[in-house]
DNA sequence: CATGAAAGATCCCGATG
DNA sequence: CATCGGGATCTTTCATG
């Protein structure tokens, strides 16, 4: 949680390890032009910063069945605090939205909803609506295709940011 | 690329490694209700059947600036293939844009672009613009806050998914 | 699939220059 | 920060039941 300036080496351990989360210590050291015992204490150090949230294997979900992706923007019809905290926390306990964000203020969602079937997105928007969550209007995306599917570059994003937390 | 058939016991070891990618595979076994060797011997299916892309380390980007988030929505003026590959091809080519996913029919786009700045996103437009992929309309929403970021619950799609491939 | 075992690599953390 | 250890742990691959 602490405060840390981040230097270039900090940023290339994080773009290493994003992009090959399973690097033997050694191999992470040498990628990033480091000994070891100095870059494995910098990973700590990020690790206890809370940069790095974790580790997760991509699984090829496309080769598991036939899935449905919906991208679903929603407005409500009210803005006090209460509606989006409704609103939020049906949409953080459902665990078939992968995906939600807030856009212009707070007053759209879009999100990404994850199902089985196309069946089961209009099971889940139907019980969605029963639940009173203040929704004016929503407009759903069937997904036909993934285009791309990648990471933040890190290193650009940093290259014009010098003032990191 | 060979088509296996999964049991309960692969797509717990899936579940696994996508919940905790760096698990050891002793501590895996013992996760998944197995001894390590049978556990060992399946990982390597898996991974040899293309279902575990990679692992990566998911960094807390909000931790490392004020980066941007857009989400953009696209149309193309016309529809023939060489239009999709030409737009296509420009986004697999922009870091900047993390997804994008084709929607009813291909006819529409939605992608997410992270960039430092909101600067930055309105130059990288502009840029898109001038490159002539035949965009008819587009619409960009800004995100305020992220109220969500999960994975797939792969144990929820496969519980009604019998066929898998 | 469970168990046991063994060579090799890795991890974590010291100490030193 | 680089290098050198070293004990604990993990990995990977053998057997065998």
């Amino acid at each position: 949680m602490s405060r840390i300036g981040l230097d270039a080496t900090d940023i290339r351990i994080l773009v290493a390890v994003q992009k090959c989360g399973q690097l033997s210590k050694a191999k992470l050291a040498e990628m990033v032009n480091l000994s070891p015992t100095p870059c494995w204490a910098r990973l700590s150090r990020l690790k206890a910063a809370g940069l790095i949230r974790g580790y997760h294997a991509d699984v090829a979900l496309e080769r598991l069945g036939n899935f449905s992706q919906v991208v679903v923007t929603v407005s409500l019809s009210q803005h006090r605090k209460s509606d989006f905290q409704r609103f939020e926390a049906y949409i953080g306990a459902m665990t078939e939205v992968t995906e939600c964000v807030a856009t212009g203020g707070g007053m759209d969602y879009v999100l990404k909803v994850f199902t089985p079937s196309l069946r089961t997105f209009q099971e889940l928007m139907e019980k969605m609506l029963e639940a009173e969550l203040g929704i004016q209007r929503y407009m759903t995306y069937i997904v036909t295709r993934e285009v791309k599917s990648a990471r933040p570059d890190l290193a650009a994003l940093m290259r014009r940011e010098p003032g990191a937390a």
